[in-house]
RNA sequence: GGCGACAUAGCCAAGUGGCUAAGGCAGCGGACUGCAACUCCGCGAUCCCCAGUUCAAAUCUGGGUGUCGCCUCCA
């Protein structure tokens, strides 16, 4: 398995630091409103990559942390007129129902900054002692030019950084591309008491202390929007090496931005949506097939064509799916010699899969032996079918579509309508047309589909499915 | 200014030196069909331009053009 490690530029052969095991930190989002699209590709990129890993039999231990203090959050909270944990527990939870929309597993540990503090302070307070800190009236700075590895994530030399420094010089700074680990307190903020005064610690020092705390001194993969390369990754290298002593990651991924109008998404531009807007109107599992339909560092542009596509893409992959279970609950018996040969076939899907998946998770080449195994099940699978063969076929599909979190049916649950009744008016709609009553069976099928369930004439019979 | 990415059919998108350049969406033609829907079959590419390396290049090298990103909070 390959895997493209920002680090080193290149495509390298995946393997973990223990066997069998991973050590997984992706940055989570800031907690101050509904998370945006943009959010919405880490969210789904690196669970796929999860899945793959888990589907190729590794223990993924993954954390992604949430970033619950932030002058956003604050800005917020005082606008409301209330606590900012108040507003950053919200949008938590917001943000966690909208990764259980695009099916999302839900990570092993989800730690918040606010609940670190005194490790936090802890990891300050060794680099400081390490002498790769300083304080100065309450505020502690990380002095890049200390730390001699600072800038091989980005490709960045401090040099050129501090000539074309547009940054406002905070004059305690000794150097202008040296960071804030502890900001001091102000008026209005939450703030936590430490050897440095009261106050509360910089963005990118949390990172660094959960990535230890839940997955050790070095972990194998770090990932994050391709934005946090510079300043946030580099700074966390910079942090978690000088105090630990120890490589830190050992394998960096990013993710290539979602664009509106080609165009970076940013609130300035107007071309900024959060996932909840999108999926009033796009079904969340759309969305996610649409996230996985490029290669994840390239970048991709969202429209509501793009989304179109996706959709009737998608509706292809369950249509068959449904027509795959609908011949499985009739079936029976086992598979003949032409079923055996085929099932064998429909190895290939599989193996190409893998394949695609293996070269640097490449879902976009994945999802096309999805296609193809629906055109197999298509052609191959039919009323005359045994049911050991269609289960087998279903299986081999469904651990697929399963590695993408692509959900290839689901019932819904919410339909007003008991299946009883739904094949008692099917039976009265087949006698109607029949009697070429065509009225009445158009009738029939307009009175399912307002109660949520679609039915369709094929060669076998009526097939009918929720909507 | 420094660093980097990308450019493949109407649209999206694989492909990282070698069979007729995957797959999807849209479109057109056909089969099936009471109508729908679904499905199946068929149809589409001088791989941004120029030069070079090679027996062989979409794939490598150089130059050009274009688009985008990071360098500032941002996934």
């Amino acid at each position: 398995m390959l895997v493209y490690n920002s680090l080193t530029k290149k495509k390298e052969e995946f393997v973990p630091l223990e066997e069998g095991k991973v050590k997984m930190y992706v940055c989570g989002p800031t907690v101050y409103d509904y998370i945006h699209i943009g959010n919405a590709r880490p969210y789904v990129i690196f669970d796929t990559i999860r899945r793959y890993l888990e589907y190729k039999g590794y223990e993924v231990n993954y954390v992604q942390n949430f970033t619950d203090v932030d002058d956003k959050i604050i800005k917020k909270a005082n606008a409301e007129g209330v606590d900012s944990k108040v507003i950053s527990e919200r949008y938590i939870a917001e943000a966690k129902k909208d990764a259980e929309g695009l099916n999302v597993e839900v990570a092993t540990k989800n730690p918040k900054v606010t609940e670190e503090i005194p490790e936090i302070i802890e990891m300050i307070q060794t680099l400081i002692d390490k002498g790769y800190a300083y304080e100065v009236n309450g505020s502690v700075f990380y002095s890049t030019k200390s730390f001699d590895g600072y800038g091989k994530l980005s490709g960045k030399n401090i040099d050129d950084l501090e000539a074309g420094a547009r940054v406002a010089v905070d004059d305690a700074k000794k150097s202008p591309m040296d960071f804030v680990l502890w900001k001091p307190k102000k008026d209005g903020e939450p703030y936590w008491t430490s050897p440095w005064g009261d106050g509360r610690p910089g963005w990118h020092i949390e990172c660094s202390v959960m990535a230890k705390k839940y997955l050790g001194d070095t972990i194998d993969i770090h990932a994050g929007g391709e934005d946090l390369i510079f300043p946030h990754h580099e700074n966390e290298i910079a942090q978690s090496e000088a105090a630990n002593g120890k490589p830190f990651a050992k394998y960096w991924l990013h993710n290539g931005f979602i664009n509106v109008d080609n165009k970076k998404m940013s609130k300035s531009l107007g071309n900024f949506f959060t996932l909840r807007e999108i999926t009033a109107h796009i079904p969340y599992d759309v969305v996610r097939f649409f996230i996985l339909s490029g290669h994840y560092r390239s970048p991709i542009n969202f429209s509501s064509e793009l989304m179109e596509a996706a959709g009737a893409g998608l509706d292809r992959i369950k249509n068959s799916y449904k027509s795959l279970l609908f011949f499985e609950s009739k079936a029976t018996g086992e598979m003949n010699e032409k079923e055996k040969e085929l099932n064998l076939e429909a190895d290939k899907f599989k193996l190409d899969f893998e394949k695609a998946m293996d070269n640097d998770f490449n879902t976009a080449d994945a999802i096309t032996a999805i296609f193809e195994i629906s055109r197999f099940a298509n052609t191959n699978v039919n009323e005359n079918s045994s049911k050991e063969f269609v289960t087998s076929i279903r299986e081999k599909f469904l651990e697929l579509c399963n590695v993408l979190g692509i959900i290839p049916f689901e019932e819904n649950k919410n339909s007003s309508i008991s299946e009883e009744e739904i094949q008692k008016l099917i039976d009265e709609r087949t006698a109607a047309k029949k009697e070429k009553n065509f009225a009445r069976a158009d009738e029939i099928r307009e009175e399912l589909l307002s109660k949520g369930v679609v039915i369709e004439d094929t060669r076998a019979g009526v097939r009918w499915s929720y909507k």
